[in-house]
DNA sequence: GGCCATTGTTCGATTTTCCGATCACTGCGT
DNA sequence: ACGCAGTGATCGGAAAATCGAACAATGGCC
């Protein structure tokens, strides 16, 4: 540091502003005998006296009163740009740490995250697939996203990904033997093929719409499976009514295939919730990544 | 100073504004290498690259340009506090404590103290002539004025006031009554008046210059005194021969004045050296004294 | 292509700054 | 009047910054 430069200029407005040594070494965080030192060696350099001392107090000379009206201005842009450049500083090097349910990747969030690495190429990104509950405080991640919004200290969350047009399937085989259900209450009296949430997870619940508002029921499942292409073959065997997204049912309707139940009845699952904490020190790639997932069109 | 403070901001800041490190250094008064080093810990401490280097040449890097942008109205506004405090400070009242020999005022010292004086009305000069040797740090003096160059911490010198002529002057009844000298040598065969350095002082040698080069002798002294009228009273008085300087000399000669000998042989004594220390207490009234003192011509 | 001047950098030595522990002083409460 | 808490200052040792000398790299000139 070039001995008696601007650094001493920070340290005597610190002591100014603070009304003290001490209270400028702590907002500066250096000994009292640093900040006592520093200040003495620039008015000596200086051959001025900006400080009256006292036992017990400070207080401004005539020239260092003035010396500090002419300098505050200064060191606060100087901090100010300081600040500014810590919050750049993130979007240099660095890891996102997202995790997501399985579910999400190929609907939206490959092609979101895909953007964002394409236009921040100092941040890598680490996505884990996941249908867990997370904890966003103890799991490490930078942010997680989850079919619903979490809730913790200082956590928000913003919808993220399609609206989640799903649909009932069943072969017309199965249909032929079973009937086909006019209500959402005949599911009860059906085969179901489920999607679980993983090993020891609970199974999605099905969505409704009725008179009275969205509601869910849990029916009798006969075939459970954590991946919905396996639904998809279960149901083309016969072996049920099976619950699942659209998208993933479309390429097996008609002719030979599926045919699609209860299509007047099912509620549409809210789109997926990324969940952040955005706490004082949020970094630059979380809060980039979170204005690009606003920013995303619904279907993507 | 506080370590990887605004200081480091300054050294960058100066660097981007004058397009390299040495330019750079040469402004703040530092090595190139400490500017060097200095930018390179600001940004590790940071963690960002300002400044893209080659071998020969330094640039801003996109975050460093943005820096420096911010940075660079903050820095002009407390340079200017600063310079500001500088002319503030010149008002201040204080007492410049020179020392010189006797003999210096007359020739230039006093002429130079009148102008330095005049120039800044807010300094006391408290000059005490005197020849002994003289300690800066012991003596409680800003600068020292002899003949010599003095040694020690942080002491520098610069040639002050006029080539010193010499003379070597009797009068024409002495000369008819002893013979006239024709080389530096016969001084020895004749009466010597002498300057001395004060009561105990030394008496000052008589400095010739020969095929050899410069050297001194001691001739024997027959009359002593440390102002140099009363040598010239002597001379005129044909008590012997007078070594003084040329200027306070030349009044007197001719017609019944004085005579000068041995004129081609006789060395310039070096200028006077100003002596100061440039500590970190150095004030400003001791600065614009030395910078005026280098100013001035030779003559002066 | 070779040479030279100029640049930024490196490194061990030196100088300066920072720090912890301690001290002197002061204002306040009892 | 005394004791205590809190302030700024001091000082020797540790840590950091600066420096001089030397080096590597580069661009311009011949």
């Amino acid at each position: 540091m070039a001995r008696g430069g601007f650094g001493d200029i920070r340290v005597f407005v610190e002591v100014a502003r603070r009304g003290g040594f001490r209270a400028a070494a702590e907002h500066l965080q250096l000994a009292p005998a640093s900040v006592s030192e520093a200040v003495q060696r620039f008015e000596d350099r200086l051959g001025v006296r900006l400080l009256e001392r006292s036992s017990r107090s400070v207080a401004l000379t005539p020239i260092g009163e003035q010396f500090y009206a002419k300098s505050l201005p200064a060191i606060i842009e100087l901090e100010g740009a300081m600040n500014d450049l810590d919050e750049q500083k993130d979007e240099v090097t660095g890891t996102l740490r997202l995790t997501a349910p399985y579910s999400a990747g190929p609907f939206f969030l490959d092609d979101l995250v895909a953007r964002f690495a394409l236009e921040y190429p100092g941040v890598n990104v680490e996505l884990i697939y996941d249908d867990k509950k997370v904890d966003l405080l103890a799991s490490g991640v930078d942010a997680a996203i989850r079919s619903n919004t979490l809730l913790g200290p200082d956590t928000h969350a913003v919808p993220v990904g399609p609206e989640l047009a799903m649909t009932i399937v069943a072969s017309p085989q199965y249909l032929d033997e079973n009937g086909r259900p006019e209500n959402p209450k005949d599911i009860l009296n059906h085969d179901a093929i489920c999607y679980a949430f993983g090993m020891g997870g609970q199974n999605a619940p099905w969505g409704f719409d009725g008179p009275d508002g969205a509601y869910k029921m849990q029916p009798k499942p006969r075939m459970v499976a954590n991946d919905m292409r396996s639904l998809v073959y279960y149901a083309k065997q016969g072996l049920g009514l099976a619950y699942l997204y659209r998208e993933i049912a479309v390429p097996h309707l008609g002719e030979d295939g599926l045919t699609e139940v209860l299509s007047d009845h099912l509620a549409q699952l809210p789109r997926y919730s990324l969940n952040y904490r955005s706490k004082r020190n949020m970094t630059r790639r979380l809060r980039a990544f979170v204005d690009m997932a606003k920013a995303s069109p619904a279907g993507k």
